[in-house]
DNA sequence: GATATTAAATCAAATAAATTGACTAATTAA
DNA sequence: TTAATTAGTCAATTTATTTGATTTAATATC
């Protein structure tokens, strides 16, 4: 918090900020780049220089804009490093391997029961080193391993899981050096963190907040999940809980299938609640990829249920305008993405009905665009955007 | 966003790292500082060299703690630097001229009745004029005046004041160029802001949140506002209006002083509504400091108000909770001080009983050290806070 | 009481990254 | 054909931090 800084990590720092450019604006030349960053043209020129050798990016085609020499446009180069992300939850467990781009090159899927902790760690390792054996560019970096766990589940500063929130859910996770058991069966750098949050800065990196510095992000999985991005990076809060809307308290709950004391957002708000609703009316569904069926044919429960859920989401929403006037929701999950478009598209207007009439600008609301695998992708992301994000606190000695 | 760094701007940064280390952690060494601050020895002895120079520091005790030559503490010049705050509102207009470290050297207080723009710049130009009237140190820095606004004006990129959330109240304020007219009259540098986020500021630098990175204030004042503080900086939000939650809307209004057709938190939430509920009990009140004796008697009717206030306010402090995970909450305004600590005292039961049973970490509620003149103070902090803060955006070149 | 040890602070020289200035090459405008 | 403009890079310069050595001042230990 109080740390000075020096050259070397100026030297890093501008190094991640030409290659963010390159990633966010390329093709883009070295004279752009310098315009861009406010760097000067030979440094831009060493920097750049650098990226070449480590292979993170790439020459493209010459452009003669106006009068001048015609400048070379940089590229990413999508093999330039790989890496893995886990997304570990009660019900399935998800693994990918993915290029700088976030293309997905190889990808598992499991269904799990609830696992206790020994189980999940053989199954994720298992999964990373049968991801690791898939052929890849010899040259390319390999960033490391990103696994996502369910809301709930939080890890503290000894990297441990702890249970901040909801500990009956997860019996047996509770104080579990995950980090540490997963490292003897895993020989890469591991990142942990909830599955919100992930997904949160997998849209950030690759997906519909590459552009956006500031955004709520709705995590619709097993439960409600949320990700807080503010200046570019996700914002957890004191005790890593920022964004955990499940628990978001609802006092007039309307719900039949309601049984906390306490009704929150996040009891009506989950798959397996869904599934409860459709199968008192004798519909048996067991996956969210049954949902799209359902809803494209119009099934009267599911609408029920979906204009439920909306007006839950209303107050939640509103509230993260007026505390955070965000200009950008991004709505993301493991639900169907038809789903998921009719929520953007319905909740602005609802959103409008219960906003003081005299406010003239509303968030939009948009769908994310890693869809059902966001938390694996986000996963993913982490080794990356611990490499190479150009974030300030990069700069700090500390 | 996407800039870089270099030498000069890396200077900057430590200096004001150095000067943040002694600010809240003096009386310290150089020693300390530099293992403080991960600075070398020898940058720290150049850079507090620099800061003895500016006067903005001073040489104190010198103490010896095991062995070795004894180290020679460094604490803040009060009189290193001055600036002055305005708050103006609808009803009343105050200024000050503190010292570096807070302290209120002098102060102006008038009465005013929602003045139209060009009455309001003649009037807080007089006052800034008065104020620069009063003998200082010679030596010392003048940081510059600072501004706050109510709630919901806003201030867009060009200076101009504009109406975002309720141009109703404030029917003459919209695209008023209010630093370009101020400017005329004032010859220094003037920042705006409006109060809550100004008073947020001003219990980040000199207050309650002197330690604290982020926290959530609460400014109950004309109406209510608030501030949003994320790692070490107001959060403003992609239209200025985030914390201003006074527009909060509330779903079951009980009020039966409500008016809107949306009912909002801030309708309830602000002194002329107190004002009003109080006169319907024939106890006829116009200033915030009459309400004390009020209180201090166990008048009914104010604990009626105060109870119902309570209840509005807890929705918000738990969404705030959910979506933040604050660990600090400070509550602050122009109420008075026995009323804002009875707030404070009562807010967290009534919280723990809408939050999920299983939750155990819930954020603190502490009362704001600035007391009614948060906002003024604030202000005054907005020039210092500009020169002499450590934020990361700092280092960046843009 | 003399000497070794520890620590604070600073002087001087070295280091390392960005900057500045000069230059080459490539293209278009006139 | 020539002038103007732009991209890109080499070489030298700049500048804040770092490194290493030195001084000073206190306590611990024999």
């Amino acid at each position: 918090m109080l740390s000075g800084t020096n050259l070397k990590y100026t030297k890093a720092f501008n190094f991640r900020i030409v290659f963010e450019t390159i990633r966010l604006l390329g093709p883009i030349s070295r004279a752009d780049i310098a315009r861009k960053t406010n760097l000067t043209p030979q440094t831009v020129s060493n920097i750049v220089h650098r990226l070449i050798q480590k292979s993170l990016i790439l020459s493209a085609d010459k452009l003669q804009k106006r009068r001048g020499a015609p400048s070379t446009n940089l590229i990413l180069n999508p093999n330039g490093a790989y890496s893995i992300g886990i997304d570990f939850n009660r019900d399935h467990l998800t693994g990918m391997l993915v290029d700088l781009e976030g293309k997905v090159i190889s990808k598992y899927f499991y269904e799990v029961d609830n696992p206790e902790p020994y189980r999940a760690v053989q199954l994720i390792s298992d999964t990373v080193n049968l991801l690791k054996e898939v052929q890849i560019d010899q040259k390319s970096y390999f960033a490391g391993v990103g696994i996502s766990l369910p809301g709930p589940l939080s890890i503290n500063e000894n990297n441990e899981v702890i249970n901040t929130i909801n500990p009956k859910a997860f019996p047996n996770w509770h104080n579990v050096p995950i980090v540490a058991l997963l490292q003897q069966k895993i020989d890469s750098s591991i990142f942990l963190k909830n599955n919100a949050s992930a997904a949160a800065i997998g849209e950030l990196w690759y997906g519909a907040g590459k552009n956006q510095n500031d955004f709520l992000y709705l995590f619709m999985g097993a439960g409600l999940g949320g990700g807080v991005v503010i200046a570019g990076s996700v914002f957890e809060g004191a005790n890593r809980n920022a964004g955990e809307l499940g628990y978001f308290p609802f006092i007039n709950d309307v719900s039949p299938l309601s049984t906390s004391d306490v009704p929150h957002i996040g009891e009506h708000f989950n798959l397996s609640n869904l599934y409860s609703w459709l199968n008192i009316s004798g519909i048996m569904i067991k996956r969210p990829e049954d949902l799209e069926n359902l809803y494209l044919k119009g099934n009267k429960k599911l609408s029920e249920w979906i204009d439920l859920a909306k007006t839950y989401l209303t107050p939640v929403l509103l509230s993260a305008e007026y505390l955070l006037d965000f200009d950008t929701v991004i709505l993301g999950g493991r639900l169907p993405e038809v789903i998921i478009k009719h929520f953007a598209l319905d909740l602005p207007d609802l959103l409008s009905k219960d906003r003081v009439d005299m406010k003239s600008v509303a968030p939009k609301v948009i769908v994310g665009t890693a869809g059902p695998d966001a938390a694996a992708l986000g996963a993913a992301t982490l080794p990356v955007f611990d490499l190479f994000s150009a974030q300030k606190d990069i700069l700090l000695k500390n």
